[in-house]
RNA sequence: GACUUGCUAGCUCAGCUGGUAGAGCACAUCCCUUUUAAGGAUGGGGUCCAGGGUUCGAACCCCUGGCAAGUCACCA
């Protein structure tokens, strides 16, 4: 462990710094030199921010303001700049004899033109005006240097028609450096803001009905709740396997036993399953549980809470996702899945036996296998056929029972479950059911999941004994329901990947930088000995490849360290 | 996991049939007191993702690997 750490540390130590941060270091030794220190402890004392400015404009007011310098534009005795922070951007007007009305220019001649960048922190006292082109700005009376930034930043121009230059785009940088697509791209801040007003809306949608926000335990020694393959982990002093979650129905089922009426969680879920642009390792997930309710409720009260959230959020209940409006105005279609496969295909499948099915499998052209039962049959026509369709937000309900082992069978079908999923654009939002509270179905119910496991579904759900327990004391009629928040995001953001509402998506490592040429290393050893060599009889002694041979030598070349002679025909390498 | 595409300066990208690596922005130097994606002039800056092969010669062709994106499979 600790040489991974040391490792990690001297690659970080030996990189080799770029022209423009060579020079960004050299100006912070020269801040130092005049005695200003580019990371002082102070506080700084902040009174307004860009945009506030700019919506309550005052002529010749003062202000103080702190950011990011996001472009110069140096004229001699006088600069612009802009200045970013938290709210935004702002242009900021440097004038040598206002910012030092004295005899020193330094401030303005040394410090602001030559030592201070692009990306740099400053703090920043001066008066509200408006440029002769109309631009309202800050003339700057006092400059204080808060971060000096090592490292040169994108830089993003927007013209007049709002069009992007240059723009920082790649993916893969953006999302390992979040930091610097934050700074350097406004929208995406703007995706996060609107993902923490969601969720706000929707906690307080539940605190309003004076549901109980509680949290659950991440590790777990059964993980429970659902069907997926979960990540392992080991507790050392317990000396036990732990489970990171892949829900948390089951403990939150567990508090609605307690007696609580209402509980409900954010939780971060985690399964060990592919990636891509709708799937990360950990994403988030609420879960809500009422007493006394059922599925029918819980409809009502889903469609509520999105048109709550999405007026909240967007100030309109129709979004744009993609090609599509998808329009949250409650209440939504519900449609029972065995109408929505009879109206999709044409098979009235509701009395058909596993042969049956698996022969309207084929005819519709969906790959089965021997190891489906009939919950899973008629999941694959619903998935294959039918999901699709469903752009408009829509209740499909009445899952067939072997799908849904947490779920109370239909009151009037007990093939079927009370079961809901909420399609949106054709994908599965939330999910939701009025829960089983029968212990001795439920242990059924378990053991059922148990022969799947033995016929090899790795997904298939583990017994939870103590969750049995629980019901066995009597957890009263209960509706509950959980929301893909990224899902939900995606769709208010209109942002087709996931990694795009996600702040730190994950990803591979990044490779490490190899520290020194072995090539450079191998030759100059050679080379030590004899001062000068023959150039073919060195490159033999090194046993290089020609590509390595090549690349070392350039190395040294480039380190002043050898140099090859040419005389005619005859090559040699001497040491330098 | 499979397939496709990509990886060249700090950023965004060119780079022809294999023949000394280019542009814009950024950066440096000098000039310039209300500019606005870009004031002017000059200049510096490269492990062409890594390794191997072919070749007199590879950013480019071939093989292997890495990372990413997209599509598909699985899943929420």
């Amino acid at each position: 462990m600790k040489r991974i750490f040391a490792a990690k540390f001297f690659s970080i130590m030996s990189r080799v710094l770029s022209e423009q941060e060579q020079l960004r270091r050299q100006s912070l030794e020269d801040l130092r030199k005049l005695g200003i220190d580019p990371y002082p402890a102070d506080l700084f004392p902040v009174d307004s921010h860009a945009k506030k400015i700019k919506e309550n404009y005052e002529e010749g007011k003062e202000v103080t303001l702190a950011g990011r310098i996001m472009s110069r534009r140096i004229m001699g005795k006088a600069s612009f700049a802009e200045l970013q922070d938290a709210s935004g951007k702002i242009q900021i007007y440097l004038n040598r004899d206002e910012l030092c009305p004295g005899e020193d220019k330094t401030l303005y001649n040394d410090v602001f033109k030559k030592l201070l960048d692009i990306g740099d922190i400053i703090g920043i006292k001066g008066t509200q005006f408006k440029t002769q082109v109309g631009e309202i700005s800050v003339q700057v009376k006092e400059l204080t240097v808060l971060t000096k930034s090592l490292r040169p930043l994108p830089v993003v121009k927007t013209d007049k028609d709002g069009k992007a230059h240059d723009a920082f785009t790649d993916p893969e940088q953006r999302y390992r450096q979040r930091y610097v697509d934050l700074i350097v791209n406004p929208k995406v801040k703007e995706v996060f803001e609107k993902r923490t007003r969601i969720i706000n809306s929707m906690r307080e949608f539940f605190n309003a009905k004076g549901y109980l926000e509680v949290e659950t335990p991440i590790l777990q020694p059964i993980p429970g709740g659902a069907a997926a393959r979960p990540f392992v982990t080991h507790h050392n002093a317990l000396n036990t396997e732990l489970y990171l979650r892949i829900a948390n129905e089951l403990y939150l089922k567990r508090l609605i036993v307690g007696g609580f009426d209402g509980v409900y969680e954010f939780a971060k879920d985690f399964r060990n399953e592919g990636m891509d642009r709708t799937h990360n390792p950990e994403f988030t997930v609420m879960e809500i549980y009422v007493a006394y309710k059922d599925y029918n409720w819980m409809m009502d009260f889903t469609e509520k809470m999105l048109e709550k959230v999405t007026t909240d959020v967007l100030g309109a209940t129709k979004v744009t996702f993609g090609e599509n409006e998808i329009n949250f105005k409650a209440p939504f279609k519900r449609v029972p899945i065995l109408e929505a496969i009879k109206e999709h295909t044409g098979y009235d499948v509701a009395e058909m036996n596993v042969p049956e099915l698996m022969e309207v499998c084929k005819k519709l052209d969906i790959e089965v296998d021997d190891s489906m039962g009939k919950g899973k049959l008629i999941d694959e026509i619903f998935g294959e056929k039918c999901e699709a369709n469903y752009i408009q937000p829509t209740f499909i309900t009445d899952y067939p029972v072997e799908m849904s082992p947490l779920c109370k069978k239909h009151r009037d079908n007990p093939n079927l479950t009370e079961r809901f999923e909420l399609m949106v654009n054709g994908k599965e939002l939330a999910n939701a059911y009025t829960e089983l509270n029968d212990p001795i179905d439920q242990l059924g119910r378990f053991q059922e999941q148990l022969k799947l496991s033995e016929k090899g579904d790795d997904e298939a759900m583990f017994i939870d004994q103590d969750f049995v327990r629980a019901l066995e004391y009597g957890m009263p009629p209960t509706s509950g329901m959980g929301i893909g928040i990224d899902r939900l995001v995606m769709f208010l953001t209109n942002n087709a990947s996931i990694q795009e509402v996600l702040l730190f998506p994950q990803m591979k490592p990044e490779k490490k930088s190899v520290e020194l040429s072995e090539a450079e290393k191998t030759i100059f050893e050679i080379l030590k000995k004899e001062e000068k060599m023959e150039l073919n009889e060195l490159k033999e002694k090194s046993g290089l490849s020609n590509k390595q041979w090549d690349k070392g030598m350039k190395g040294l070349n480039k380190h002043g360290l050898a140099k090859v002679e040419v005389d005619g025909d005859d090559k040699s390498v001497h040491l330098l």
